[in-house]
DNA sequence: ACTCTGCATGGCGGG
DNA sequence: CCGCCATGCAGAGTT
């Protein structure tokens, strides 16, 4: 969207960031027309002068390279076109350069104005010199024109004190081939800093972002190829020469600059580099930065420390795409823009903004870190050392060391693999967090559907609720308790509702909509003690049991939450209220109607297989999606299989899938199975595949889902166990069946090596979906847990 | 066992 | 589709 802007400071558009009326004003020589601001006629054509900025009837110009539309008035902007010396313009959305054709003049690449230096690294309009039509000696001089940027941020940007814009190749055009990625971005300030008070003076040549290779201990720097043969001496032999090249503190180097034949090409490197790398104390995320001090022709380093505020568009592309750890959904996808600055698409206008607005000191660390998308998440995430923390936002715990990190950016994984504690330190917090998010209230969502799945969107964010804390009676009601911000006391509230953020107990308006619901009652002082122990320890069970189940990739207590004890256990509380935590699953949010949350312990009201409730179709769609992975990891894992020619390996990953199997396998099927006699090994193990199955239940089965916990509870019995897991198995499979995944349970059975072959499931029949939910989060957490097991594997594991 | 060297590979951006 | 380049990797060299 173009913000367009007046740059007549007497126009009362002018002094806000909406757009203003355009209308169009006379035909130009260049092509278009004119434009005229509707409030005070300013016309626009008076500084339209470029003939790559293609004009069109609106007096607003495509950058040929970036098709972004910018006003020709921005140009007056250092903000978002630099005026190169050569007397061009460079938009700053992709820095390619724009040969100046004055229309003025009518002569291309004249400049027919003056230009003042600032001592930013823009130049700034002051004058024009020439006329357009005759009509006016001078054209208007504008104030640093509103652009974009700075109509979001025109008080910060008046603090800024420099910009750093991308300069382009100084050598010409014959050099304009080098990506603008590589572009110095050096200031005047800092040339003026480099070349001293000697009459020489510094080019700068071109810069790079460090890689990882690049800022290991190989000792290499891969060398731009453009930018090697543009500016490093020529060199015929692989073997190259010794390059000379002095450091900001005057130092000098010698690195061996040679290449390497690649694919009917060159891969130029500077080698040996480490212990200039290591005396800058660079690392990978810094940039190197090349200049020439002429006329002596010295190759001169300098460096610039990744800066906190960069963010990840700074860095090589592929580094951006470290998402995979960062759990989905708690973070818009969405880029981060600051208000009015929404046509800030660029890497450079970004990073220039952000140093800006660092360099101004208007934004606190904390409120810009809150505006950073997942994408800059998780660069900071796997970005941030000792010295680049962020304070308060993620504990000190999270930081990765040294080796690991540098392994970690930008590897060919693309996935951001940090060190399993963190990891779950991190998966609790989020988890901690999604709590806390709720959908909008009154808000409907629409759905929409991709690939056959389908979401949820809503038009407003998740909203902040108030944490509180789940307990259930013996009865088994549920209730749930939250602390006044007035009073502080605890009371307890209808287990549905969903509180803002800053409660206080005289709000209970809810309780006059709900007759049936008691009002909130104070916790006495037992009572909050008892609840605040056990919350306490069930937080802590629950680090304890997710860390565990991370490393041993098992785990006692099912649904991750570590606390089946408590509810087990706990109930017979001493208070009144009997208070136990629920194991509720962490998806289940205050507000949650699912039947879950909402029926009682005796099993009543369950969800009929039919339901479309957004819990059933959320369990559906996430099962699906679960069984379409297991299906494309087994038959990755199958032409391995094959290849080896073996059957004896059998990972934990698919243990854990035999333990999943035997669960979702129906008891009659097998019987079925057997009289079928299809696979005779099948017979021999049936008895064992029954025990193991209702072990692996009495371990695993998320008892918090059942509807009958207590008589769960209570219940030793093998039968029941058996029969509760062939009851709950029968609408996974007919749910498997109708979306053709029928078969899925055999193949996987057939690919783990496993010498048991697993019946077709032909049985369909109507069960409550309730067990199946209860399955499907099962699986879900031993997804979780796979998963961190796998990065713990692949971490330890050499190979 | 570790480091160095030269090359290969594949992801990704640009044309 | 092509080329750049980040990174992996095997073999040679070194400790």
């Amino acid at each position: 969207m173009d913000s367009k802007v007046c740059m007549n400071q007497q126009c009362t558009s002018s002094s806000s960031s909406s757009s203003i009326d355009l209308k169009r004003g006379w035909p130009l020589r260049s092509g278009g027309f004119a434009t005229l601001c509707h409030h005070c006629g300013i016309a626009y054509e008076q500084l339209v002068f470029c003939d790559k900025f293609h004009s069109n009837d609106s007096g607003w110009r495509e950058c040929t390279t970036c098709g972004k539309r910018l006003h020709c008035g921005c140009v007056a902007s250092s903000s978002w076109l630099e005026l190169l010396d050569s007397g061009g313009v460079n938009c700053i959305s992709c820095s390619e350069s724009h040969g100046i054709c004055s229309t003025l003049t009518g002569e291309k690449n004249k400049d027919c104005r003056v230009f003042s230096a600032d001592d930013g690294g823009g130049k700034q309009f002051t004058t024009v010199g020439s006329q357009s039509n005759g009509s006016r000696s001078r054209h208007l001089l504008p104030k640093p024109v509103k652009s974009i940027m700075a109509a979001g941020l025109e008080a910060n940007v008046s603090s800024l004190t420099q910009l750093r814009v991308a300069r382009p190749p100084v050598e010409g055009r014959i050099k304009n081939q080098l990506l603008p990625r590589y572009w110095p971005r050096i200031t005047d300030q800092e040339l003026r800093q480099i070349s001293g008070d000697s009459n020489s003076t510094v080019v700068p040549l071109f810069e790079k972002v460090l890689s990882a290779s690049d800022a290991g201990r190989i000792g290499r720097l891969v060398l731009p190829k453009a930018c090697a043969e543009a500016y490093f001496p020529p060199i015929s032999q692989p073997e190259g020469l010794p390059l000379r090249i002095q450091d900001v503190q005057g130092k000098e180097w010698v690195f061996q600059f040679r290449f390497w034949p690649n694919n009917n090409s060159r891969m130029y490197v500077l080698e040996g580099v480490t212990p200039c790398i290591q005396s800058m104390q660079l690392q990978a995320g810094d940039t190197v930065t090349f200049s020439r001090m002429d006329p002596e022709g010295k190759l001169l380093m300098g460096f610039r420390k990744a800066s906190l505020m960069q963010t990840c568009s700074d860095f090589p592309s592929q580094d951006n795409k470290h998402l995979s750890s960062i759990p989905k959904g708690s973070f818009s996808s969405e880029p981060f823009f600051l208000p009015g600055a929404d046509n800030l698409h660029s890497a450079n206008s970004q990073s220039a903004l952000l140093d800006s607005v660092k360099g101004s000191g208007v934004f606190p660390l904390s409120a810009l870190s809150k505006h950073f998308s997942a994408v800059e998440f998780g660069w900071h995430i796997a970005e941030m050392n000792g010295e680049k923390t962020l304070d308060g936002i993620f504990p000190s715990s999270m930081l990765v060391p040294e080796r690991k990190r540098s392994r970690n950016i930008g590897s060919k994984s693309k996935r951001l693999l940090i060190d399993s504690q963190d990891a779950f330190e991190l998966k609790l917090s989020w988890e901690e967090l999604q709590d806390m998010l709720c959908p909008p209230p009154c808000v409907k969502p629409s759905t929409v559907a991709i690939e056959d799945h389908e979401f949820e969107e809503y038009d407003q964010p998740p909203v902040f609720g108030k944490k509180s804390i789940f307990t259930m009676r013996q009865s088994g009601e549920q209730e749930q308790w939250a602390q006044c911000d007035s009073c502080l006391k605890w009371r307890r509230l209808p287990v549905n509702v969903l509180l803002p953020p800053k409660w206080t107990c005289q709000e209970h308006t809810w309780a006059l909509s709900r007759p049936s619901c008691s009002g909130p009652e104070d916790l006495s002082p037992h009572e909050l003690e008892s609840l605040l122990k056990m919350s306490k320890e069930h937080k802590k069970q629950k680090i304890a049991s997710g860390l565990k189940s991370a490393h041993e990739h098992e785990s006692s207590d099912p649904d991750g939450l570590g606390n089946s004890k408590a509810v087990r256990g706990d109930t017979s509380g001493t208070s009144a209220a009997s208070i136990a935590t629920t194991t509720k699953h962490p998806r289940h949010r205050p507000g949650c109607s699912c039947i879950v949350c909402i029926q009682p312990p005796s099993g009543k009201g369950k969800h009929k297989p039919t339901c479309t409730c957004n819990v059933c179709m959320t369990v559906k769609r996430r099962f699906k999606t679960l069984m379409m992975r297991k299906k494309k990891r087994q038959s990755e894992r199958e032409a391995e299989i094959a290849q080896r020619n073996k059957f004896d390996w059998v990972s934990k990953e698919e243990a854990e899938v035999e333990s999943y199997q035997q669960l979702v396998i129906p008891h009659d099927s097998l019987e079925n199975h057997k009289r079928l006699g299809s696979e005779s090994e099948f017979l021999s193990q049936s008895n064992k595949q029954s025990e193991k199955l209702e072990e692996i239940g009495k371990e695993q089965l998320d008892l918090n889902c059942h509807p009958d916990r207590e008589n769960l509870q209570q219940s030793s019995s093998r039968v029941s166990m058996v029969s509760l897991l062939q009851e709950a198995s029968l609408p996974l499979q007919t749910y498997l069946k109708q979306n053709g995944l029928t078969s899925l349970v055999s193949d996987q059975r057939v690919s783990s090596g496993s010498n048991v072959l697993l019946p077709q499931v032909t049985r369909e029949s109507e069960v409550q979906f309730d067990e199946d939910q209860c399955l499907s989060h099962e699986i879900e957490e031993q997804e979780v847990k796979e998963e961190l097991s796998e990065t713990d594997q692949a971490g330890n594991d050499p190979s």
